[in-house]
DNA sequence: ACCGTCTATCGACGATTGACGAAAAGAGGG
DNA sequence: CCCTCTTTTCGTCAATCGTCGATAGACGGT
């Protein structure tokens, strides 16, 4: 991770899209794994999802590990810091005290 | 503001982008107003920055205020709460104390 | 061994984006 | 009034994105 702004844009673009954004709730919103109940959920074909799923694990936003048959999803939040940090220097709201201690962004 | 998927999506898009990354970084390093400058700066032609400059400006990001023969632009950091709001949902088991109560967001 | 299920990949299509140059519009100055 | 400077808009082109159906590979169960 080299935090550049392609880096940023690709991570950025990783959000840019609602089936995504969708994908990503219901990662967050489910306990375990799932699998193929992603497409049921967002109402897309089959492979349209893969594909979603394929960028997002492409921008390391989720990470994918085969359970068996299906394939266990999970999210990387941490993935999304370079994101955090370009954003938080756009915007220095009034808590700066809030500061997450990232030890090598200081480059 | 609504905070759906698409605004989100629609808000992400508009950093998904290295030209508007830089255009963002470069309204943020100068401390006045710039016009023609950004041009320069991120060497595009001139229509291709006011493009940019109007997708920014489409989705908030920034503001764009007549100053005499040049156009006065500005971040808005706050448009970008969305955004955040999202991906702090996404990543909290870290500093969730780190958190800004924004009462009249929740309409 | 076979089958059913699940996921990834391929190829194709339409829609959108990003880029440019050229031309037009708005605001001041001579 | 005309001229200049700056920005926006228009038309066009190549490239990418999003979507789909169909196909191929992997695994567990019967």
């Amino acid at each position: 991770m080299r935090d550049t702004d392609e880096d940023i844009a690709e991570l950025a673009r990783a959000l840019a899209h609602p089936a995504r954004l969708r994908i990503l709730r219901l990662l967050l919103a489910t306990p375990g794994c799932i699998g193929g109940d992603i497409v049921a959920a967002v109402g897309l074909a089959q492979s349209t999802v893969s594909e979603h799923l394929r960028i997002l694990k492409a921008a390391g936003v989720i990470t994918g590990e085969i359970s068996g048959p299906r394939i266990c999803y999970a999210l990387n939040p941490a993935a999304l810091a370079p994101l955090v940090a370009f954003i938080d220097t756009l915007a220095p709201p009034a808590g700066d005290a809030c500061h997450v201690p990232d030890e090598r962004d200081t480059a």
